[in-house]
RNA sequence: GGAGGGGUUCCCGAGUGGUUAAAGGGAGCAGACUGUAAAUCUGCCGGCUGUCGCCUUCGUAGGUUCGAAUCCUACCCCCUCCA
């Protein structure tokens, strides 16, 4: 095991909170004195079939504990994603059946073994415990915390005040939550900043029942591709871990230079040393922006798959978008006689055919936009008819290539 | 049980009888530029129609009107307050 000193500056390595830091010092010297791990907690509730990049922000977290040799124990929330945490919602949340939960599990299983060591780690259904609870012992759990400091609660306050809905059920939430580590008897729980409020509920609930108190540590919210709003799957601004390699590279191109050393050190594996000197380098002008980027997508590609599908993602992009070339593959798409008029198609109605409008009308609108080329030469003509031919290569925006075959 | 507020195009959100396919913002797409699918600027952004024009849309169904997202009626849904 690592030196106190050295794992205190991998566990603050990206962080963004830790309640209280104290006691993490404090257990961290009796782990290392003792040489027994501490237990560490991370939930995740399945509410949607894919994890991204956003999620993996804590993650990362938790291999890095992983590393240090500590125990990583993982709650999938089946039981509270039916509730729904109502974490940041200006809403109450959609409460999902049991199958939707049983379903996003599975996927969940495998993508979260992307980033962790599954033969140390431990996976709870937290459905393993709370649902065999007694209305009684729900009652006495409620009883341990109070409706004022319920609504001490950012989100829960905000929606009392404005007359929002605020669910009874919702309140159970940060209880289940916390009741998790009363269970699994945590040293540490890692969540997003957003998690503050059922972090520490934990700390609360395991002084009630006599436990040592977990310490709460807080990841920053990783922004999606626009930049500005956080990462999810709603918004479409996200890179999900189970893409094919051009797309994770492309996507990860495609966010702004601002955002460069925060995904570098929120979602790669890269230490502590690579990070300062890429950050000094970025500073100093010695190294391109564009160029980091294209390193950050390298290691984002190839953690998630391998070095080899990097080196081909990195090959694709440089020869499409910076030599604007044709990809190795192009989708074939076989021209079907009876789709043609006196041997000749109405190109925005090919365009349609073909995914690359969702209408003739924007095809059209994509053609009078002069993004549309047929074999390298530019189309500005929207009822243009074209002969298809054996190779033809249509080419629609920088990223959509089509090749016919007759 | 009583009183009141609201449902608009992917999202937010204007719009109270015509000039509204419906302001503005966001997202998305495209073009220019470039250092990249960064930034910035510009354009597009319901559907059909080989470009004249047509059709559909403002919770649902009817109605008034030459004409309705805008007025009336009923219904559905959401929300708040009082109890």
């Amino acid at each position: 095991m690592q030196s106190f000193k050295e794992q205190m500056e991998v566990i603050r390595r990206g962080t963004a909170e830790i309640i209280p830091e104290d006691d993490l010092i404090k257990k961290l010297e009796r782990s290392v004195e003792t040489g027994k791990p501490l237990c560490i907690k991370l939930g995740l509730d399945p509410t949607a079939p894919d994890i991204h990049l956003g999620h993996t922000v804590v993650l990362q977290k938790v291999r890095q504990f992983q590393q240090l040799g500590h125990e990583i124990k993982i709650i999938l929330g089946d039981f509270t994603a039916r509730i729904g945490d109502p974490t940041g919602k200006s809403e109450t949340r959609q409460q999902l059946t049991e199958s939707e939960v049983k379903a996003n599990l599975s996927t969940y299983e495998k993508q979260i073994f992307k980033v962790l060591d599954p033969a140390r780690t431990k996976l709870f259904l937290n459905s393993q415990w709370l649902s065999l609870l007694t209305f009684q012992e729900v009652i006495e759990l409620a009883a341990k915390y109070t409706i004022a400091r319920m609504l001490e609660r950012e989100d829960f306050n905000r929606r009392f005040k404005e007359g929002l809905p605020v669910g009874i059920h919702e309140f159970f939430y940060p209880l289940m939550q916390g009741y998790d580590s009363v269970v699994l008897k945590a040293d540490i729980e890692v969540g997003g900043t957003d998690q503050k409020f059922n972090l520490l509920m934990g700390r609360t609930l395991q002084k009630e029942y006599g436990l040592e108190p977990q310490v709460a540590l807080m990841m920053p919210i990783l922004e999606g591709l626009d930049g500005v709003q956080k990462m999810s799957k709603s918004l479409g601004n996200y890179i999900g871990i189970d893409e094919i390699p051009r797309e994770i590279y492309g996507k990860t191109m495609s966010i702004t230079d601002e955002l460069i050393m925060r995904y570098f050190e929120l979602v790669t594996p890269l230490g502590l040393k690579e990070l300062s000197e890429i950050s000094a380098d970025l500073a100093s002008g010695k190294l391109h922006p564009r160029d980091a980027k294209m390193r950050l997508a390298y290691e984002i590609v190839s953690f998630y798959h391998d070095e080899n599908s990097a080196n081909q993602a990195e090959e694709e992009f440089k020869k499409v978008f910076q030599q604007r070339e044709l990809p190795d593959q192009i989708p074939v798409y076989e021209i079907k006689t009876d789709i043609l008029q006196d041997g000749s198609i109405w190109l925005p109605r090919l365009m349609m055919l073909v995914e690359m409008a969702a209408s003739t009308s924007e095809g059209r609108r994509l053609i009078a936009q002069g993004a549309v080329k047929i074999n390298g030469v530019r189309i500005e003509e929207p009822s243009y008819l074209l002969i298809p031919q054996d190779n033809m290569i249509i080419q629609c925006g920088k990223r959509k290539f089509i090749k016919l075959s007759v």
